[in-house]
DNA sequence: CCCAAGACCTGGCGGC
DNA sequence: TGCCGCCAGGTCTTGG
């Protein structure tokens, strides 16, 4: 899916395209998403201005002047703006069509998405209040990483999708932080040193960052506002690349499961 | 609380 | 060509 760079170049992209237009009305296609859709409740939007778009963990949180709409994009989803009436296509689930006829889509084939209306702020929503601190932010440290692991048998790699101790990772960019850090995703989260969290940390944000100025990844379903894919997929290190040289020794890259997810890494630099 | 496994859903791909 | 099993960027629930 989208994971954090992903949601926020969607954020980013369409945000000068919508901001200040009033919902004319909200379509939806299909009965639910990972929730059920309530179609009449969206529509409470109806006539509401869209004030500003928000990003909390990999949520999408769009203000308007009528409450909040909590869009989530799933492992499939993808948001994209068009001018003038288009026919919607296969698994385009959810318009949010503008008073100028212009229009918001929801595309997601595999439908683990999410759109909510919220009447209060989305942040103290239970979906929001149990995610953990943004990577970009102070909390997110070294030490935050060393205290809570203590005690924790789970791989750093679990350790690490776990929204609840960082929001926004997903399986691409925990196995990239965790190559660029030089530790190995099977390693026991209680196992690794404050020094090495300080270092991993540091990782998270360099990877995160450069996957932001690439217009973050498309393996295959992500794409911008506009439909443009993003170009993180070329430089990604170890993501995917199971059985080709590593980049930094240039022996065999190694793949592996760790709770049902893949996992690739480098046997030499990753200990 | 901690951890592992499976559930949700559709499409694409490799293998036979 | 056609069918089958497996895999996929996420997250929630269940059960030990």
């Amino acid at each position: 899916m989208p994971e954090l760079p992903e949601v926020e170049t969607t954020r980013r992209g369409i945000l000068p395209l919508i901001q200040g237009k009033r919902v004319e009305r909200i379509i939806t296609r299909v009965a639910s998403l990972r929730l059920p859709l309530d179609g009449p409740r969206l529509n409470r939007l109806r006539g509401a201005k869209l004030v500003d778009i928000d990003r909390r963990a990999k949520y999408l949180l769009f203000r308007f002047s009528a409450g909040w709409l909590l869009v989530h994009l799933g492992m499939s989803g993808s948001l994209r703006f068009y001018s003038r009436y288009h026919p919607p296509a296969a698994h385009d689930h959810v318009d949010i069509r503008f008073s100028d006829g212009s229009c918001l889509r929801l595309r997601d084939p595999r439908r683990f998405g999410l759109v909510l209306f919220l009447e209060d702020d989305p942040m103290g929503h239970a979906l929001l209040i149990r995610c953990g601190p943004e990577p970009f932010s102070e909390e997110f440290s070294g030490l935050y990483l060393y205290r809570l692991s203590r005690g924790r048998r789970l791989q750093v790699h679990s350790f690490l999708l776990d929204q609840r101790i960082v929001a926004g990772l997903g399986n691409i960019y925990v196995n990239e932080a965790l190559f660029v850090s030089g530790i190995d995703p099977q390693r026991r989260a209680g196992s690794i040193s404050r020094k090495r969290y300080d270092t991993l940390v540091q990782a998270v944000r360099d990877v995160l960052g450069r996957a932001l100025d690439a217009g973050g990844t498309t393996l295959r379903d992500f794409r911008d506002g506009v439909g443009k894919p993003g170009y993180f997929s070329l430089r990604l290190q170890v993501y995917g690349r199971g059985g080709e040289p590593c980049p930094r020794c240039l022996a065999i890259l190694r793949e592996g499961r760790v709770h049902m997810r893949s996992i690739f890494y480098c046997r030499r630099c990753q200990k």
